[in-house]
DNA sequence: CAAAGTCCTTGATTTGAGATAAGAAGCTAT
DNA sequence: ATAGCTTCTTATCTCAAATCAAGGACTTTG
């Protein structure tokens, strides 16, 4: 029997005890989805918190500009959401969407409240991983604006490598805010030296 | 006797019943600071999770040139945190300064993991507003590289106006990724319109 | 009331990433 | 195999904001 992926990460990262991790498990479906599928988008509610067993998704924002900005990029063992909608069924501002054909566990509202309000390990594992979220966005907020186009690109190889072999170029581009002729341009001129 | 701007939050906002009340208030504990001072600093670990009753914070990132960036202001009513480093007892790489002399109400972390534990309500306003913050973030970060200098300190006007009459314009343009100058120029524009 | 220190403004100059345009390379499907 | 995509690269030009450099306005302190 195959050992499921949701199951490893709710006992090892969430130290969900044995006993509470089975009934945790029932309150999430499968769920597969084709390449660049939404799962969710702007104006619709996100109605699930969605877990990665396989595959690659990424939640981005459409500013006033009307141009897509990659919030971020979550593979394997990931998890996304947005509980600003989630919680209180209002439309979101956000999209999430597959860049690989993907399998996913996903677990709708009235699960994710009985999760949270019956298992506390549930809880205080989904505490820290939003926090851990929330300071990635916050350092990158911290240096989107410092950061020359090149210091990032090399942090970006430093931090995430694993992301380079099977995200489009392009996509990079948006995720670093810059255009792809500025990535092109500097990855022929550090392949240079 | 004085209502407890805490406690007002509390039964409003996180909706806590009566009952709980009580209790919850008594694991803060009060903290007066005066300017400049600091709550935490990069190095350090984060011990209290901190509501502003009377004041004003700002948390702040100094990033690989030494400089600071600032990540948000907050003012009465406001929740400061940096969970990741509370959580673990690990080093923060974040820094939290009064910007003013302020009122707080802290909570450490032996009574923080007691109330997330015990009160459900508290447990779920307690995620709300760390998505409100994460929310707040993404949009940030979206725009930040994509607005121009100008309509970001409009932008700020538009949304967080009452910040202007109480913070340096130069902790401003931190906050807004520009120079003092860059502000300079676009408020003496903008005032002879 | 000087003196020193902050904070803000103004001007001159530089520069690096965006915009634009065009072409090359790599895939996919029939 | 070739037509038609999508993705990536290269070159030129332009411009907006950073940098550099001073000076002015306030505030605090001895």
């Amino acid at each position: 029997m195959e050992v499921s992926p949701l199951l490893t990460q709710l006992k090892q990262v969430y130290k969900v005890p044995d006993r509470d991790c089975a009934r945790l498990i029932q309150l999430f479906e499968p769920l597969e989805v084709k390449k660049n599928e939404h799962l969710f988008q702007s104006g619709q509610v996100a109605r699930h918190v969605y877990f990665i067993e396989k595959g690659c998704l990424r939640q981005y924002y459409i500013n006033n500009n009307g141009e897509e900005r990659t919030i971020y990029f979550k593979m394997e063992d990931g998890w996304c959401s947005e509980l600003v909608s989630f919680l209180d069924n209002k439309p979101t501002e956000l999209n999430l969407q597959a860049l690989e054909d993907s399998k996913l566990q996903i677990i709708n509202q009235k699960n994710w409240i009985y999760a949270i309000s019956q298992v506390k390990s549930f809880t205080l594992g989904f505490i820290r991983a939003q926090q851990d979220t929330n300071f990635m966005l916050k350092k990158r907020l911290a240096e989107a604006t410092v950061e020359t186009p090149e210091e990032k690109y090399l942090r970006f190889i430093k931090e995430e490598s694993p992301l380079l072999q099977r995200i489009p170029l392009y996509h990079i581009a948006a995720y670093l805010s810059m255009t792809p002729e500025t990535l092109s341009r500097i990855r022929k001129k550090i392949a240079g030296k």
